[in-house]
Formats: C-alpha cells, structure tokens, sequence
DNA sequence: CTAGGGTTAG
C-alpha cells in the first residue's frame, strides 16, 4: 500500500526501511503486520504526503493522492486537502470538499471561515458560524478570532455579541482572539473597549502592543500612541511604521518624518509609507526624492510602493517617471498585479495616453470592478463617450458588477458626449438594476448632462427633487448650464442658491455680466469682497509639473 | 490541517 506512483524520493527511502518504520511503530508487532496496522501506516503516510505536497504548493500532486486513496484518507487530510485549495484561490473546490465529507471537526468548519475571510464574503462566514452552531460544533480561540477580522466591514454590530460569547467561553486572554477584538473596537472607534481588551490579555506579545498603536492612531490619541511606544518593553519595525503612519493619517507629516528619520532600520514598508504620506499631501517633490533614496538604501520596491508612485505620476502629470515605473514593473515580474495594472491605467489616462491605458487594460488577465472603472473614466476624460458605454456593456456582460463609480464615469462619459437619453437610462437603471442609490455626484452629473444640453427646466427640476442640499457642484453645474444658454432669468431666480460658494457668486457675476446687468455685478462682487472671497488663481498643469508654480 | 500587528488602485 505504501508503493505509488506519486511517492516523491524520501518516502522512496522510508519504504527502503521498511523494517524499521515498521518497529519503531509497532515494536511488539508480529513480523507479518495485521491488514489493521497496515490500513492505519497508509492513513498517516497518506496524510503527510498530501500536507507535504500543499505545504510545496503542488496542489495537483495532492488532489491526485487524495482522489485515488479514499480510504486512506481521515479528517486531517480532508482539511489539509481543503487548505490547499483555499491556497490556491479555488474557493469552488474546497466547498465541494467540505460539503461532502464524511467527519467534520472544528478545524474544518475553521479553514472554511478563513477562506471566506480570504475571498471578503462576510455573508458566507457569517452563515457559516451559524451553521456550525446547529452541528453542534463549539467554536474556539481560531473560530473567534477569523470571525472578528471577518466582520470588520460588514457586521461591526457583532464585535460586542462576539466579545459576550468569547468572555463566556473564557477565550478573551488568547493573544490572537484579543488583538482581533482590539481591531475590532477601533473599527467601532471604542476607545474605552480598546483598552479593556488590551487589559485583559494576561500576557501580551510585540504584536498586541502594535494594536493598541494602532489603535491609539486609528483613534487620533496621538500623544498616548507616542507614550505607549515610549513605554512599551519592546518595538520592532513594525511599531515604528505603525506610528509614522499614525502621524501621517493625522495630517502631522513632519512629526512622521522625524520619527522617519530616526528608525534605526527601514524595510519596504516604511519607505512606501513615508513616500505615501509625501504623495497625499501632494509634496510630489518630496516624494520623488524619498523614492530615490530608497534605491539608493538598496531597499526593493513592490507593487505596493509602484501604485503609489504611479500615484503621484497621475497626480502631477510625471508622464516620463511614469513610463520609466511601467518598465520598472514589467521587469519586476509585477505587472500581473490587479492593483498595478489600474494605477498604470490611471496614470495613463491622466497624463493623456489613452491609447497605453488600453495597451495596460487589455493585457489584463482578471479585471474587477476599480478596473473597468478607471478604463470608463479615462474614455470619459478623453470624451470618447461611446467607447466609455460599450466598455461598460462589456463589463456587465462580463459579470462585473458596476458600483457608485462606475454610474458616475458612465454619466460623466454622457456629459461630455451630449448623451442625454442613455445618460437618464443608467441614472434610472443603476437603482433598479443594481440598487445603487444616487449621491450627491450623480446628480452633479445629470445636471451638468441637462443644462449643457439646454434643457435647464429639467436641470433646475432635478435639483428641486434631489434627497439632499446641493452642495458647490451641483450649483456650479446648474449655473455654467444657464451661461451656457443665457438664462439670466432662471439663474437669478434661483432660491437658496448655494450662498456660501464665493465661485458661485462669481458665475452669477459673469452671467449678469454678459447680459449687462452692471448694477447686479456690482453689488454682487462688493459682497463677495466683504466675505473675504478671492479670486480664483489659474493654474496650468505645465507649469506644475516643471515645478515652475 | 485552522487565527493576530505596519504599506496599494478607480
């Protein structure tokens, strides 16, 4: 039983030693082993092949073992069998598997979870958890902790049901189980559970000090994050970017480069962080320079430090940086990255090369929904509108469901063609189709697509109708569309127009301007004065990016 | 065989 085919070299030499594999197992035995005993060797050595194959990442080796051995094959094999599949993304599988076999233990329903989490279904591992329950299976420190990281985005409102039960079962001091409860909390932005939580765990690792770090940051305590590095027994690398980066998302980024600078060792992840930090605050310059003391620290960028540089290069119009960091990537062996792809595409299309964002786009293996949208965005941009609605036929034809960004590239893409009937179509469709609720920039849109069109009525109607205030873009919209086709009156007679907006005061301006109103534009630009209200400063993009403004 | 802490795109 132990001779196959798929036996790799060292169980090779295991059935060399037959003999002695045999007494070392079962030193009483007789010489002749027992079909029993030998039914129980082909089971164990079954299962460490199958572990050993998953553990080389030779999925297919191991299905082939486990398909043609069921009776050698006990719950750990199935589960390892079942890991393995998760590994490899073939979520399909490992259901099939769970769903069919014969004994399920707790690590089972486990490593189904974490798959769940793995693939972002809350749904999935929340109907999981409950099923378990009905089995009578009891979940432990492994089951909580997946759980609490899996609801973070989704279900927050359990994070405290889930503590009761954990406190109930007495699991709250397992250091896995109370860091996934402290990210919890600062999910909830609970600072007095945090704490608690932190409290409770008897005997705490590097990585719970680096929650409360997180979370103190998360939270904005910036000063008890710095005193908890302070104090801590011990940081690492990670403490260390933990708390730049604390100082970054609380806009403090000379307080981040100070603590930057003094980090006795830096790894990709810091200097992506701190460059990420640069790239935010629009600080491109200083960005740039950060990059290039990271080559010259021989540290290796990843696709993580790529997406943010191509952030910048979108950003402030680096087209040449920008197609230097295309090849730099496909040399790196990184250009499959989902991630990667749509930056380049986003750079692209900003720097005005459609034509590369789509090289970029087609070459795309698996495309998700921030994918097309930046395709549909950019044909928009480029005013090819009825290239942006058949990329999004595709995308729908694809299975890719479209979201909020979507629905506002696509109407925009109808702003700039003129498209006036297909852009009312998706703004119906998007709530019946997919129930994706108009915000804020849609309307902005279709008011936009209205007035532009010269069907004001329709835009002042919208805006009536609209289940929130309008804010400077919606306004500004309504009121270019009235300049557009010289409705002085409807501008004019505009209630609550958006007062606070000195560039809305300026369109009336202009508006009783080109209709001579002068006594109007007076009193109108003398108020906007009183409020301090500036003229707008023209920019180019040219001058920007030479670094002349 | 299953779980935790720092960086990414529209």
């Amino acid at each position: 039983m132990l001779t196959h085919p798929l036996l790799p070299k060292r169980y090779q030499v295991l059935r060399a030693s037959w003999g002695v594999f045999h007494c070392h197992l079962f030193p009483r035995s007789p010489k002749i082993i027992s079909p029993a005993c030998l039914c129980q060797i082909s089971t164990l050595s079954t299962t460490n092949l199958i572990q050993d194959y998953i553990r080389d990442g030779n999925i297919n080796d191991a299905r082939k073992l486990f398909d043609e051995n069921p009776a050698s094959c006990n719950t750990v094999a199935w589960n390892s069998m079942i890991t393995g599949h998760i590994r490899h993304n073939q979520m399909q599988s490992a259901l099939e598997l769970f769903d069919r076999m014969p004994v399920r233990d707790v690590v089972s329903w486990n490593t189904m979870m974490s798959g769940f989490n793995k693939t972002n279904d809350p749904h999935k591992l929340h109907q999981l958890f409950s099923q378990m329950n009905r089995a009578g299976e009891r979940p432990n420190q492994f089951t909580f902790s997946t759980m609490l990281s899996g609801f973070l985005n989704s279900f927050d409102v359990l994070v405290p049901q889930l503590h009761g039960l954990i406190l109930h079962i007495g699991l709250h001091s397992n250091i896995f189980v109370g860091s996934a409860l402290m990210r919890g909390y600062t999910h909830l932005r609970d600072r007095y559970s945090l704490c608690r939580v932190f409290d409770d765990i008897l005997t705490k690792d590097i990585s719970t000090w680096n929650a409360l770090l997180v979370g103190y940051t998360d939270l904005g305590f910036l000063t008890e994050a710095q005193i908890t590095f302070d104090t801590m027994p011990e940081v690492n690398i990670i403490s260390w970017t933990t708390l730049v980066n604390g100082y970054i998302k609380n806009k403090k980024i000379n307080q981040a480069r100070h603590m930057f600078d003094k980090m006795p060792q830096k790894n990709v992840v810091s200097w992506t962080t701190m460059i990420k930090g640069y790239v935010q605050q629009e600080n491109y310059t200083n960005a740039i320079q950060l990059f290039i003391s990271m080559l010259n620290s021989n540290t290796h960028p990843n696709h993580f430090t790529f997406s943010t540089l191509l952030d910048a290069c979108a950003g402030c119009s680096m087209f040449l940086l920008g197609n230097q960091l295309h090849s730099c990537i496909l040399k790196s062996g990184l250009c499959q990255e989902l991630v990667l792809s749509t930056a380049l595409i986003d750079m692209y299309t900003k720097n005005g090369d459609i034509k590369s964002a789509f090289t970029v786009f087609e070459s795309m293996k698996a495309k998700n929904t921030v994918s097309w949208n930046s395709i549909i965005g950019g044909c928009a941009m480029h005013g090819l509108a009825k290239r942006a609605l058949s990329e999004f036929k595709k995308m729908t034809e694809n299975g890719v469901n479209p979201d909020h960004v979507t629905y506002i590239n696509v109407l925009s893409a109808c702003v700039h063609g003129g498209l006036v009937e297909e852009g009312e179509w998706h703004f119906h469709s998007m709530v019946e189709r997919y129930g994706i609720k108009p915000e804020m920039k849609h309307y902005t849109c279709m008011v936009d697509l209205y007035g532009k069109a010269g069907e004001v009525d329709k835009a002042v109607r919208l805006v009536k109708e609209m289940p929130f205030e309008p804010d400077a873009g919606v306004w500004g919209a309504l009121l270019a569309g009235c300049g557009l086709h010289s409705c002085y009156e409807v501008a004019n007679g505009l209630e609550n127009l958006g007062k606070d907006y000195s560039s809305i005061y300026n369109m009336l301006i202009k508006i009783n301007g080109e209709k001579g109103a002068w006594g109007r534009v007076i009193e109108m630009r003398d108020g906007v004065m009183e409020r301090g209200g500036k003229k707008q400063k023209a920019g180019s993009r040219i001058e920007f990016s030479l670094g002349v403004s």
